[in-house]
DNA sequence: TTGTAGGCGTTATCAT
DNA sequence: ATGATAACGCCTACAA
């Protein structure tokens, strides 16, 4: 195995200076055709090509984009991350995917995504704490920052995300009118800030159709096991008379373990006699074993716009966008 | 926004040279404490961090690993990753994830991934051909690669995958023993490494059973929809006293699309009028909805191999190890 | 058009 | 323990 040819190798190999390899390598460089020729010949005897590390030293662009993910039980991410790797890729940029489920340290991440000098970071779906950004390590000269697929409760972040308020206010008008009068919300993590956007408006929504009681059930996670297990709980220590009669989930995963329980478990019919909303709108629901009513998000338009952001060639700006209701059969 | 500090600045600030400073973030480098204190206090007030980019230059290593990934359809991939990139974390090693879909060309990756000096190259269930490696245009100091959940077709580049035929044993045997006698396959592309694998381990042990005939549904890609779609197309063109009893797919994905298409367009019981069986064991394919047969590969001992021969804790070298079947009621 | 100097921010090695 | 020199491989700016 030949060890890597340098520019340096190559100007010896083509009778030239080093920079004149340079130049041959560089788009709109002002070289002779003859020199150029002479110069690719050499590199490809010797199977050289630029070495883009070094590069990125020199410019101070690294062309890399960091990813934070911390919630991989969603399959929606997956789809997601196809679509965002590839448009970031045909902008030249690669994509560095940074786990930062619960066993990681946040601010280390952070610290060092800052060394590694990439051009930005984006924070997919995550939620990251003010206090998190706060800290004193971080700061100069950090990569900027995106927030894809949920609201920035971070100033100077901007976030790029589906407009929560319009979507809820969509869903509980189309549940209304279905005539389902007594809701449940089931949420998915402790955390403030999700919390906080879709229960949130869901509730508010509600109140204002006259609807005051708004039965929550709480999963420990994103995922269709702890969904079923958070709606095994709440089934259990009802009485069929008592309960809910729609459960919205804060996203289709959820949605998926909590019609599962309902329907093998307690035998319940879905819609019947538990209706089942979801959010993401992810393959499965759609499949007829599901025929989970969702929302789905914008996720093409919000994928455009960072990478638009990122690229320069749109304002950072907190930008919200307009998903669409998918009616099915379970609500 | 304060622009970055680097070293030499941090020297001037605290008196002394920057190569203390580089020893004072060095583990283990010879400095007093006295010193040390000194630099991390300016660094702390000048907000310098070490940059790493530099630092891949001088040492010739990134610590950074692509990871090609060609199909994001199937769910499976997502806990993969989650695991993948945790692993190669706790190394200290970053993921840089790498959309090699049709829409891209492979060689162009792939130099793309040569230039940027990445430690390691994992392809990710993706089938390369053997003529793609051989472009010229690689091959002189190209990063070590491996083969993670498939097989290789490829010379020197070693395969960490489940045993594909003890796997497919296992899966006919207990097949066999049900009691279905008019096997199906589905396949989900038209690559030949990937039809090799599986669908031929099943004819084979099928027609040691003294099952001659197999029949064959070719899905266009690994997608539920477009398993649906080969379910589809074979139901309406078969009767069904002429049908096959027990279909099994390449993928749980493809097998959860067939089951939907099977109960709900066609009626048929599963597993009563046709059995399915699929392969990942994704976690959606374990719920009540669909009960499906599946085979567990072992993920986990399969990324601590790849991750272990990256770090060079283990020879490189291909290995394949043992799943294990989970029976369902869908066969 | 081509060559030169200097710099990007680190690390390796040697000298003090 | 600390300082100094050279190197990593490229790029920008300037001179010829």
């Amino acid at each position: 195995m030949r060890k890597r040819a340098t520019a340096k190798e190559v100007a010896e190999a083509a009778g030239v200076s080093k920079w004149t390899v340079i130049r041959a390598f560089t788009q709109g460089a002002s070289i002779t055709d003859a020199s150029r020729q002479k110069v690719l010949q050499a590199a490809e005897a010797l199977n050289y090509s630029p070495n883009l590390l070094a590069r990125s030293l020199a410019t101070n662009t690294t062309h890399q984009v960091a990813v934070f993910v911390d919630d991989f039980a969603n399959p929606h991410k997956l789809p997601v991350l196809e679509r965002l790797t590839e448009r970031l890729q045909a902008e030249g940029l690669l994509t560095v995917l940074i786990n930062i489920n619960r066993h990681f340290d946040h601010v280390h991440a952070l610290i060092n995504a800052d060394q590694r000098q990439f051009d930005a970071v984006i924070l997919f779906g995550t939620a990251f704490r003010e206090e998190t950004l706060g800290d004193r390590r971080l700061g100069a000269g950090f990569p900027p920052m995106f927030v894809l697929a949920r609201d920035s409760q971070i100033p100077g972040v901007p976030a790029i995300a589906c407009n929560a308020e319009l979507a809820l206010s969509e869903i509980v008008d189309y549940l209304f009118d279905k005539g389902y009068r007594r809701p449940g919300f089931m949420t998915g993590a402790r955390t403030l800030s999700t919390a906080l956007g879709r229960r949130h408006h869901y509730a508010n929504f509600w109140r204002r159709k006259g609807v005051e009681v708004i039965t929550e059930l709480a999963a420990e996670r994103y995922s269709a096991q702890a969904g079923a297990e958070a709606a095994r709980t709440y089934l259990s220590a009802t009485s069929p008379t008592s309960r809910i009669d729609v459960l919205m989930c804060e996203n289709d995963i959820l949605a998926l373990g909590a019609m599962d329980v309902a329907r093998s478990e307690f035998g319940l019919g879905v819609p019947q006699n538990l209706a089942v909303v979801g959010f993401d709108n992810i393959e499965l629901g759609g499949a007829p074993a599901y025929e989970l009513t969702s929302y789905e998000q914008p996720t093409d338009e919000m994928i455009n716009a960072v990478v638009e952001m990122i690229t320069g060639k749109r304002d950072a700006e907190m930008v919200v966008m307009q998903g669409r209701l998918v009616p099915r059969s379970s609500a």
